[in-house]
DNA sequence: AATGAAATGTCTTGGTC
DNA sequence: GACCAAGACATTTCATT
């Protein structure tokens, strides 16, 4: 990771589809040797993919939340077994399993506020190891689109 | 947003650099209709831009973690004020706000737990409008590559 | 709206420094 | 590693249906 590769991290980040030759121009260096460098941060895992960002109201998901899960036991297998169920939901962007805390997070998106409290209701409390959980609609959020390299 | 749009949208969702040839024989179309489709997509916000996944210990941010904060007084302008100022942090890589708590949830990568306690009490806890905070290191993320479309 | 075909531009390889 | 040049391939425009 040289600051050539990290250059193209960055401008990979934001604007994953622009061509090797415009990437190439605008760091100074030839195409070939742009492709090489891109084709080797792939190999070395540092690039795990390509993704289109999607307006959340044309998926349908207009309403989302954070909700905070707690589970009981906190075994090693009732841990891993719940977050394979929640990770599996349609309505479940992201999920968070958090140490130090007793909580899961669960990233949610959904329709409308009646689809949320079907979520809450029909998927998640009828879980036997789910004790409790609070949940707290999304007003805004704000992310960041290119996050830097920070300096160790 | 007929089914072809939607497939687009799925498929760049998965895999943002296909070229557009690859996208039209996969749906069927000839090139030139499915690039009119996806410009289409950008001009209406369906699609609002194409970035890298990279590797988060590549971008030094090999600790993450969620952070509750809450604020007083809940006016309008404490509540953007913070927001713009938790936002702009280069150790935030997003933020919620969240309407129904009282809350804000920021989600936060750092090199390491240094740098996370330093960024709590350095950047966090000099604020004057930050009554507490409630931090959970995250220990697994499961992100849905591909949030497919929720049916009405 | 979708298509085919042509011109324009890009990707990618292999040889060279 | 980085570069150049050239053939293979993709993008994009536009006239047509």
């Amino acid at each position: 990771m040289d600051q050539l590769d990290a250059e193209i991290v960055r401008l990979l980040q934001a604007d994953a589809r622009q061509s090797n030759r415009e990437l190439a121009r605008t760091l100074g260096v030839a195409p070939s040797t742009c492709l090489e460098r891109v084709r080797s941060l792939t190999r070395r895992g540092v690039i795990r993919g390509y993704h289109a960002e999607i307006d959340t109201a044309a998926l349908n998901r207009g309403v989302q939340a954070l909700v905070a899960v707690q589970i009981r036991p906190l075994s090693r297998s009732v841990i891993d077994a719940f977050s394979d169920f929640a990770s599996a939901l349609p309505e479940v962007l992201s999920t968070f399993v958090l140490s130090g805390g007793d909580d899961f997070v669960l990233h949610v998106g959904v329709p409308d506020l009646d689809r949320l409290h079907m979520f809450l209701t029909d998927r998640l409390a009828k879980r036997r190891e789910v004790t409790g959980f609070r949940t707290s609609v999304i007003f805004k959020q704000v992310h960041q689109a290119v996050p830097e390299r920070l300096p160790d």
